[in-house]
DNA sequence: AGGAACCGATCCGGTAGCGTAACGAAATCG
DNA sequence: CGATTTCGTTACGCTACCGGATCGGTTCCT
């Protein structure tokens, strides 16, 4: 299932695509804030904010500030675990599915129409 | 040449690609930065200020400020144009074609390792 | 020549993220 | 039990970026 690029189709999917996420501005996330909400939605869970830290390496607030922004936007959610009461568990929203399909639709189009070998 | 992905794929690839460029951490870019860069890189110059604030869709301020940040890093230069002297051309640099090269390699390293089919 | 238009940089107040260092709550240990 | 460890969060001072307005410097237009 690999997918195989030249270093020019990898930079220009990343051109299309950043480019893109650019220009329709609404949510701007950071390269981190970006990360977390791919690692909650693609790994399996549970999440927890000193595993996201680990994973990711950075420090537990960097991941709290993280989720209080992105939990404003209802991209993610919050819930106490009652198994033990110290850890929280980072849960998905039908809003952040909904964002990341349409990163995946970006992603794809702009792979799609990656430098057309002649005919415009 | 286009590049054809599932969503899956397209999520996956850039999950891999966030993570890594969060985990080494080094250059902190914003998204705007970053598409700045690329921009510059992978589309024939001339490139100006008010030209790439209307490619991306921002102030001109955002432009100078990401110019400042970026030359101070090393990863493009200004001139002054002297045909007419209102105008600064954005040059590229040895260190940003380097740091594009490591994005490249990055990106292409993900795409081929991505949810190998079975046998890890 | 002089005014208008243009270009990039700078100033302003405000916002959001950062790292370090603490904190309170909860579980575990001895 | 109390002491210790483990969580996530908050406090603090700082830096970087934001949009909007404005600024000099340059060119264009008549």
């Amino acid at each position: 299932m690999p997918i195989d690029m030249t270093p020019s189709q990898a930079l220009g999917l990343w051109h299309a695509v950043t480019l893109e996420l650019v220009r329709q501005d609404r949510r701007d996330l950071t390269l981190r804030q970006l990360s977390i909400l791919l690692e909650i939605y693609l790994v399996p869970p549970p999440h927890t904010v000193r595993g996201l830290a680990a994973t990711l390496g950075v420090t537990k607030p960097v991941i709290t500030r993280a989720l209080d922004t992105m939990g404003e936007q209802g991209l993610v959610s919050r819930v106490r675990d009652e198994r033990d009461r110290r850890n929280v568990v980072i849960r998905r929203t039908v809003e952040g599915a909904l964002f990341l399909e349409r990163l995946s639709d970006l992603v794809i189009a702009s792979g799609r129409s990656l430098a057309p070998w002649k005919t415009p």
